[in-house]
DNA sequence: CTGTTAGCGCGTTCAT
DNA sequence: ATGAACGCGCTAACAG
């Protein structure tokens, strides 16, 4: 039926525009553009007319490489199935094409390799601007790309590549955590983190939370990574005993789910035996046991932030690098609500 | 610092790495293209150097405008935020980048004007395909594009749009479902979806729910849609006498996510007073009450298929249209297991 | 106000 | 095997 393959597909073109409404190229890229008031009338009719008629659509391609202004935003993610990337990745796009741009995602799968080859790629697409929630290795790459467009990071600092950053406020968001535990009775902090692998927000959490134990003598302060090893470790962590009563806190959504999973492997009474608290709010906390409370974080203002950093850049700020921090909110279930003794 | 606004941010061009390296563009644009074996080694040598010298990358705006092969495709999807949706757009993403495709996706948030202003971005990017997961309004758009290249529907048809599809064997689903909680002993079941708004998929799931219950005499079937009544309703369920045990089928993850809210503002037992199976298979579903029985559709295949299909139309294949029809897969876990009464 | 001209970066005939 | 010249679709100077 249709050869969508060597053939080219011929699209109606500017010039066709041209002269079915029998003006000259130039006049149907004023109407196109940004220079529509100079155009009489007449002739501004006859334009739109045609492209009516025609069914014309400008080719952005064309536009982006004569301009150098492709309106694309590029956004390299380390885990597209991460709901928090996922709520980021949203604010982003609203933000987008609240501003006429759009927005090219890649994920890296958590791969170096595709981390190099998407930022080829999004190079090779003249992005204008680029945004990072990845680990970052291949700095050269990123700062060659920095060199040439605005660049800002999403949640994860990259070393030595002084660019925007907006994430969470890590340490309050830690205090909220342990400031909520201990006064709900908790006395035995054990905190479960993804493994260690130079995320920054990772480190700043684990910090954050020792800082906080330091400050805090009542209470005592664990860390364990998830992994194979889960299952084991929260079990000694829960037949140990300790100061008082016991609580998790999870440092994200994915550790939430791991740590939810194993202690329903050791077939613990959720949350009598222990408490949980969890960095991100996901919709199912509030339907396991008796619901997990949950330290949200405002991603959606996250993700337009960060478009809005980019789009100050484009528009000429040279002011100094910027980090935003934001503060997450504290929203209260049952899985830091402790049953009175009978 | 830097100025990255009105300022043509000046990249190495195909004609610098010709200068430097002393021969023409036309011998550079060989080597970068499939025509490498034409060139003498001494100058294929003095090109590559140059070329990692300069750090030289093709610029695909131009070459796309030029041969008219973006390597782009275009999806687009309805929701961003449903895991289907993610998972579904990872398995196509994965596939492209196997054949050297990327992937531009666009959200609409359900949104039909957002569609229409998409399906336009995406065609002035001049994407070579399109897979859409929406619902398909504006018809003479997805019609006219369907003109210039080829498109696939994922999971919801489009009426009057003869275009391949892939998706899920919907009547062979709700056959394992029902055969499932029959066998289980359950006698009264409630289909729960999302409310009707014209998705295929939907459709059809209703659709063979009550066929299924036709052919059935020991069961009971009803029907309801989520939304603010869904609680009231399931009460009614819960509360009307029926021919035994009662059950819930939820048509997808987000009726299965409302439809356990409900249930816990029931004060329900998860799930003893009430029986639950769900389409798709989502991470969380283990740690609801006693695991939430699920009928897992194959996303990433699902995905990667729909790109194939793409492929083959680019590679010139003009036969009939295809409808590919997946199977679900059955995860049973404590939803469907009934407690011996004592 | 409008048309003419000259590229943007690249691929592709043609010659040589 | 290599280079010169033209054009993809469009915008930006410059005239008029």
């Amino acid at each position: 039926m249709n050869d969508f393959s060597a053939a080219q597909r011929s699209r109606v073109t500017m010039l066709d525009v041209a002269e079915h409404a029998k003006v000259s190229k130039a006049s149907v890229s004023r109407f196109i553009g940004d220079d529509r008031a100079l155009l009489s009338d007449a002739i501004a009719q006859r334009i739109e007319q045609s492209i009516a008629e025609l069914g014309y659509r400008p080719n952005q391609m064309a536009r982006g490489l004569k301009r150098g202004r492709t309106r694309l935003i590029g956004m390299l993610v380390a885990d597209i199935r991460n709901p928090y990337s996922i709520a980021v990745m949203h604010g982003v796009e609203t933000a987008c094409r609240q501003y006429g741009y759009s927005l090219v995602v890649c994920n890296t799968d958590r791969d170096d390799e595709q981390e190099r080859q998407h930022l080829a790629l999004l190079r090779s697409y003249n992005i204008e601007g680029l945004i990072v929630n990845t680990l970052g290795h291949h700095r050269d790459e990123l700062l060659e790309l920095h060199r040439e467009m605005p660049l800002v990071l999403v949640d994860r600092k990259v070393e030595h590549l002084e660019s925007d950053m907006v994430g969470l406020n890590n340490p309050a968001a830690a205090e909220m955590a342990l400031a909520h535990l201990e006064e709900r009775g908790y006395r035995d902090v054990l905190l479960v983190t993804e493994p260690f692998d130079g995320t920054s927000s990772r480190i700043e959490r684990v910090a954050s939370f020792k800082t906080q134990i330091a400050q805090r003598p009542m209470l005592r302060g664990t860390l364990i990574e998830t992994g194979s090893e889960l299952t084991a470790q929260l079990n000694t962590f829960l037949d140990t005993p300790g100061p008082g009563p016991k609580a998790l806190f999870c440092a994200n959504g994915i550790a939430a789910l791991a740590s939810t999973h194993a202690l329903r492997e050791l077939k613990c009474n959720l949350f009598e035996d222990v408490g949980l608290i969890a960095l991100d709010d996901l919709d199912w906390y509030p339907l396991v046991g008796t619901g997990i409370t949950a330290l949200a974080q405002p991603t959606s203002e996250i993700g337009a932030s960060a478009f809005e950093c980019l789009l100050k850049r484009l528009r000429g700020d040279d002011g100094a690098v910027r980090t935003l921090d934001f503060s997450a909110r504290l929203v209260v279930r049952g899985s830091t609500t402790r049953r009175v003794s009978v």
